[in-house]
DNA sequence: GTATTTGACGAAATAATATTCTGTATACTA
DNA sequence: TAGTATACAGAATATTATTTCGTCAAATAC
């Protein structure tokens, strides 16, 4: 289950393309992939109807804006119920720093991504927002130092 | 160092609205911002210059198109000389796969975000390309079970 | 094997949008 | 106070998206 639309090689070609830049005009889009503009477009909104495409976005520079702290924690919560997961992820989806949430396999049980101006400020949302939710066990945060690769590029490959 | 530019309300609010819509339209944009397109424009064209905009991408559904494993993966090197980090980095860059790579504090030295088709094409993945390079010491891996929060739009707030 | 339907395509016309241009007001500087 | 730079709105222009239409090819039915 998962996926039950078929994609050609255009499809994917398509996919790749506005992965990497979404502002391609049609006309330019379709040259790169050997079409005409109409078909193009019509591939690119039955790709946006069926949901392939989720959303567009803007990628920011965080240095330029002020925000010069990322890290990943990890969360064990106090159990693994279905309560106290719900609880959990109420309290993070109100806390606009964590970015990413994603619920893991191994010994944590759920890895956050989260952004802040510094260091003091990083402390600061983590001990007011984060560490007192209260089902929240353990925290450990692991500061990302730099980033190397960051690729908005999924890799595609599947079924002709 | 790190930013320097003076954004202004208006400017966060701009970035806000293209970091959760890049596909709006300049008219539209300008109307929630309250000026009008022209200025709107050149705003925009600002930030996109001055690199606080780096880019826009189109965000699929992993789902849809066939890739149903996302992991994150904390590699540990054999010494953090700049040579195996080098080395490192090197063949990370040509793993599609690899979505993600960034140097972290903490025991582990770097944090991978991994995407894959299903389990056996991430076992094979790790086994042939990532476990294969020589300065890798230990790797693990923590498979997402699943996402709550994948939020494309940083928390903007700093300075007026 | 032939007719028929369906889907995808290219070319051209149209509509919407981005982009440029010009003049004005406002804030900043000398 | 005069001068200058900046940001803005409104209108004209250029680009681009979008729609329309006719054609072709593959699949299906007869």
């Amino acid at each position: 289950m998962g996926q039950n639309i078929k994609l050609d090689k255009i499809d994917r070609k398509i996919l790749e393309i506005l992965q990497s830049n979404a502002k391609i005009t049609n006309a330019q889009l379709s040259k790169e992939i050997g079409l005409s503009p109409a078909p193009t477009l019509e591939r690119v909104k039955k790709l946006e109807v069926s949901g392939i495409i989720k959303s567009y976005h803007a990628k920011l520079d965080t240095d330029k804006i002020g925000l010069g702290v990322s890290t990943f924690v990890y969360a064990t919560l106090k159990g693994h119920n279905r309560g106290n997961i719900d609880v959990f992820l109420e309290e993070i989806n109100k806390i606009d720093e964590v970015i990413e949430c994603h619920h893991v396999t191994g010994s944590g049980d759920f890895v956050l991504k989260v952004i802040a101006a510094d260091i003091a400020a990083y402390q600061k949302l983590m001990l007011e927002k984060v560490s007192d939710i209260s089902v929240v066990d353990n925290l450990q945060s692991m500061v990302i130092l730099s980033t190397f690769k960051d690729s908005k590029v999924m890799p595609l490959s599947g079924g002709e």
